[in-house]
RNA sequence: GAGCCGGUAGCUCAGUCGGUAGAGCAUCGCCCUUUUAAGGCGAGGGCCCUGGGUUCGAGUCCCAGCCGGCUCACCA
């Protein structure tokens, strides 16, 4: 017989013997008194003695995750959350039916726990159980004890199963959701209004990149699931509110690795009357003081680099870091034989065809890029690359843009917003003519948003951050996929 | 999308030169009332990812495919 339902059927008799004994195998409600954190920190210092002094009661619940049985007695050790106590079952202390449920247990499943607290010989903080009620039971085996749950397509696919063999895998999501809510809190303390917009968007917009289509059966029209807030979160400032945020998912049809996920998570945020220089010293705080409320330090380890989040964070000009690292002389930027010869020499294979911009670029992300491991804003991108911010008003050709890096990674784009609706549309129809052109990523003219702009929108700053990889930062995280509950995969193949 | 690596019991993994499918944990039976990877004795459990091919004989060699990981490309 296969194995797993050999175990399945082993589990199901030790249920169906629960029932005819009267014990209700699938239980209802349970007053858990206890949570296991809060008993060991209350009282995972004291000493046998002060113990035994103590008698403390206590009542908890959880799952059985290991399970050590001498006859007429067992330990049996309860995970709850990602936290585990051990707690002691002696037949003496039990009714009849608690020890007839004691006999029947499994790895896995649920039960309620009363007694008191104790040291064992091994000065072990365990629960003498006196009362014991079964809650719920598993009728498949965990993965082994030693080794886990290491396989990685079963942890993604299967994550409840991840969730229960690797505990700490539980922490990356408290923390995740932490930051999550320190984030909102830190917004909505500095007078923003946390806001919905559509995920369902007529003409996809906000960003370079290509959409899911759906269908919207009544209306008879097709609906783009949304790339970027971006649009609609300046609508509203259009309308007249000063500070927006939203926090939800974006999605890119587009590859898969360790960091993209087709659905990801981004922060946006818009400031009325603020500049780019603003939102650099808001970001410098907002994350500096999130990593210190929930990491206890603003000086982290990613994938074993340190990274000091104290600020101030280094600034520094797109130009200046590409000739900096590079030992160019700033004067070559703008010949294109130059930064040609300037590519062959530091050996980064670019297009000779291409735009000056792009191959100036290319350089960039080559050379600096993984150079950027402590905390950077990258500020003045050139004007080409940055189609939707604000000119500098003392050099046309670059924008009131950064980008902030850290470990490497684009972690958050910002820029003092284009709010001229002419300059708006030029460069949406600039975007439609590379469309027609065969530039399928290429915005396309949203004559609504258009609209709105013609009715004026102040001088405002935008921001967005992308939240997985901030996750990933400070949960020391190689992969999205480590961050994300239920990454993408392909469908499991039915047996 | 391309390259490299992997897929064997519920889990973690061995499997030599192509010659009867293995271990530990888990499961089942017996013993055991302070163990913690508890222990002792015994037992059961396999679509070796799928489909072809070579061969007297394939987990092993060859081809194709499926699923995953990593790297690269696009992007945040």
């Amino acid at each position: 017989m296969d194995e797993l339902h050999e175990q399945r059927q082993q589990r199901i008799k030790k249920l169906e013997y629960l029932r005819r004994a009267g014990v209700q195998p699938y239980g209802g409600r349970f007053e858990v008194k206890d949570r296991v954190s809060h008993l060991v920190q209350l009282h995972g210092q004291k000493s046998k003695e002060h113990l035994e002094q103590e008698r403390i009661s206590c009542t908890i619940a959880g799952r059985i995750v290991a399970l050590r049985r001498f006859g007429k007695a067992c330990f049996a050790v309860l995970q709850d959350g990602a936290d585990r106590l051990q707690t002691y079952l002696k037949k003496d202390l039990l009714t009849e039916q608690a020890s007839l449920i004691m006999d029947q247990l499994d790895l896995g499943d649920w039960i309620g726990v009363s007694g008191i607290l104790f040291r064992t010989k091994t000065n072990e903080l365990t629960i003498e159980v006196h009362r014991l009620t079964f809650l719920s039971k598993a009728l498949r085996p965990l993965p082994e004890k030693w080794h886990g749950l290491t396989d990685v397509e079963t942890r993604y696919r299967q994550r409840y199963v991840d969730l229960i063999a690797n505990p700490h895998i539980h922490q990356i999501f408290v923390t995740r959701s932490r930051v999550i809510a320190a984030i909102r809190s830190f917004l909505v303390e500095r007078g923003f209004l946390e806001v919905e917009t559509p995920m369902m968007h007529p003409i996809p917009g906000g960003a370079t990149a290509k959409p899911f289509v759906t269908h919207h059966n009544a209306l008879n029209i097709d609906l783009y699931l949304r790339i970027a807030p971006e649009l609609y979160l300046k609508r509203l400032i259009v309308g007249g509110f000063r500070r927006v945020f939203e926090i939800n998912r974006n999605f890119r049809n587009e590859g898969i690795s360790t960091i993209h996920n087709p659905e990801f998570t981004m922060l946006e945020f818009y400031v009325a009357y603020a500049d780019y220089q603003d939102l650099i010293a808001l970001t410098e705080e907002m994350l500096s003081s999130i990593a210190q409320a929930i990491l206890g330090t603003s000086i982290i380890n990613y994938q074993g680099t340190t990274i000091d989040l104290t600020p101030p964070w280094r600034r520094w000009s797109y130009r200046q870091a590409l000739c900096e690292v590079n030992g160019l002389d700033p004067s070559i930027l703008q010949n294109r034989a130059e930064v040609l010869a300037a590519a062959q020499r530091l050996k980064v294979p670019v297009d000779p065809q291409a735009p000056l911009f792009k191959i100036v670029n290319d350089l960039f992300e080559e050379t600096v890029e993984p150079n950027l491991q402590q905390p950077t804003f990258i500020t003045d991108y050139p004007i080409e690359i940055s189609p939707l911010a604000r000119r500098k008003d003392a050099d046309p050709s670059l924008t009131e843009r950064f980008e902030l890096y850290i470990a490497g990674r684009e972690i958050a784009n910002a820029f003092s917003e284009l709010n001229d609706p002419l300059d708006q549309r030029e460069r949406f129809e600039q975007q439609a003519a590379q469309r027609n052109a065969g530039d399928e990523d290429a915005h396309r003219i949203d004559e609504d948003f258009l609209r709105a702009l013609e009715f004026g929108m102040p001088p405002t700053a935008g921001e967005g951050i992308g939240i997985d990889r901030l996750i990933m930062l400070f949960t020391n995280q190689p992969s999205i996929r480590d961050v994300v509950l239920f990454p993408q995969l392909r469908p499991e193949k039915q047996s």
